[in-house]
DNA sequence: CTGAAAGCGCTTACAG
DNA sequence: CTGAAAGCGCTTACAG
């Protein structure tokens, strides 16, 4: 049981090379191949059970139907479901996924870039870290299709599709003053993640026309969750007058809860509480929580459609797509009464 | 700016383009090239910015330095942390990882593992499905590297880590036994997969020894969790006795616990509750939930180091890790008084 | 110490 | 309709 290559083929039924590999893309029509020798071609192929050998077609191509995918941590729910969805479409047009993690780190970001340019990957798809602009545009401008999701980034040109932060963080912050809370805190983390900025203008927005005045608790970037508890029970403590709880990140919703437990108040009576990304257990959860969810399946399928097209079509018509996010209302906001 | 290629570089500097691939891979001393020389073109190398093209290099050695990883699917926490964790070492060891979610689905199982093979993957780490016996061996038999976790295969002999799931369905048992439950459910899933078996064998093995009758609800395999709420709360109306569950899979968790509230029973108090595989919010939950967990980090480590032994050496001795899982105790198995 | 050459297995203009 | 040939950019025996 030797190795079968399209030398092989030639040999055994007597043409050429080339013959065999129009006819394997393809092409027999277009280039003229006879019916009869295109069947004997295909049945020998069959028959030998011959495969061609991707990496030769990956150098003649320049192409290696790999498609890379950046987040921030592929073991956070929302990027890992993303990349499930994303995986199974992918393989069905003939595509894999290799994924890398960059932490929200600028440095390693690039370096990941770096990493799978030399891949030669075929397109990317990148929950962008601002600070890689440069790069990604460099890629941009050789050609290599680059869909982003999640965040933008400033000055970089390209397709992307994300829910709109800013309505994400008012719809939040509404739903508790509606909901006859008045002293809402804002858990954030100090990045220079655009998404977190818009969440917290959505806050700022809602609080602004019912005349509240924000409270606001920002974490450093790379704060660890335990870590994370104790500050914000902290702040919880100085801040006696809040009332309710708004979460941008799902990074910190547990930290949020402890915290608030860790100061005996109750959620929901005591201490509203909507933080963003739903999650399994919020449903489960005493009281329930609510949370602004991002439609997770939508968007990974537009995302992976949208590269797709690229790689597949010369279409180089930008799709710019901005959903909506949705409040799941639950327990855990239900008011002070 | 052209692409410079180890043929620019050699004509630019007048050798032979061996000359220049010897000493970019480190083979200068080897073939006696001089001192002079090999610094004249790395001083070339690095001020031209070139770099090697990698699918010349993957056509020409047959090696890609790309690793293959199955598992049932990415966004099980426990996957995605796995994931996590081999993604860094590989990366350090210039690896990337391609990962393909088989559904614990044998014909998409299969499949997957002969579309990375068509991929020329240099090595895998696979959560294997029962029924790929086959050809996992094949893989074997051409001397690729397989690191099997998670879960064995039958007739399978590779490198394998995972835990004694005997030993985790015993603990968990004999726990709840320990703290006074008598009629301890097991919620498992019908499946070929060798896990779910022995963590029942350690189960049935624990009630062996207090005299206890097991009462096992199997969920088929498929069952949405949704799906399973239903049918588990079902179970306990039914087995009116049940005091206590042992849930064998985090995709049961949820479904358990949303089942145990439905019968409007009281989660610890009355019926006493440990589940598979730890989880962030099993903490902050009330009662906090006690849980059987696999030790993440030291079993994707071991995944991963051996896998890149095999890779980088001849090294063909085989690596068996049995790895002890541990009882993380917490309110939901207190007891019933 | 260094060089000429074949090979990895495809794809694709180009010529007839 | 079909074939001869160059090219993708490396690696690595082999010869001197």
């Amino acid at each position: 049981m030797k190795k079968v290559s399209i030398k092989t083929i030639a040999d055994e039924l007597g043409v050429v090379k080339s013959t065999v590999s129009f006819i394997l893309n393809g092409k027999a029509r277009e280039k003229r191949i006879s019916k009869e020798l295109e069947e004997r071609v295909l049945k020998y192929v069959k028959e030998s059970g011959y495969k061609p050998n991707q990496l030769a077609q990956n150098l003649s191509t320049g192409k290696t139907n790999l498609i890379g995918l950046i987040v921030e941590d592929i073991c956070i729910p929302f990027f890992s479901s993303v990349a499930r969805f994303i995986e199974d479409k992918a393989f069905q047009h003939g595509y894999k996924i290799v994924y890398a993690s960059d932490n929200n780190d600028v440095k390693k970001g690039k370096r990941l870039l770096e990493l799978l340019a030399d891949r030669h990957v075929d397109g990317y798809i990148i929950a962008p870290t601002s600070g890689t602009n440069n790069e990604i545009n460099s890629l941009l401008k050789r050609k290599i299709p680059v869909v982003l999701f999640n965040g933008s980034l400033q000055e970089v040109i390209t397709d992307i599709i994300y829910i709109d932060n800013v309505e994400g963080g008012y719809i939040a912050t509404k739903h508790l003053l509606d909901n006859g809370y008045k002293h809402i805190a804002l858990v954030t983390i100090k990045s220079k993640q655009l998404e977190m900025d818009n969440r917290k203008i959505g806050y700022e927005k809602a609080l602004k026309e019912s005349e509240s005045k924000p409270i606001i608790c920002a974490l450093p970037y790379g704060t660890e969750p335990e870590k994370a508890v104790g500050l914000i029970a902290k702040f919880l403590t100085k801040h006696k007058e809040i009332d309710a709880m708004f979460v941008t990140t799902s990074f910190f919703t547990i930290s949020a809860i402890e915290a608030v437990l860790s100061t005996g108040k109750k959620l929901s009576e005591e201490i509203g509480f909507v933080t963003f990304d739903d999650q399994e257990f919020f449903k489960i959860y005493k009281p329930s929580i609510t949370a602004v969810a991002q439609p997770i399946e939508e968007m990974s399928t537009l995302v992976i459609d949208t590269l797709l097209k690229k790689l597949k079509t010369e279409d180089n018509a930008l799709q710019k797509c901005i959903l909506s996010p949705k409040l799941i209302v639950r327990d855990s906001s239900s008011g002070r009464n």
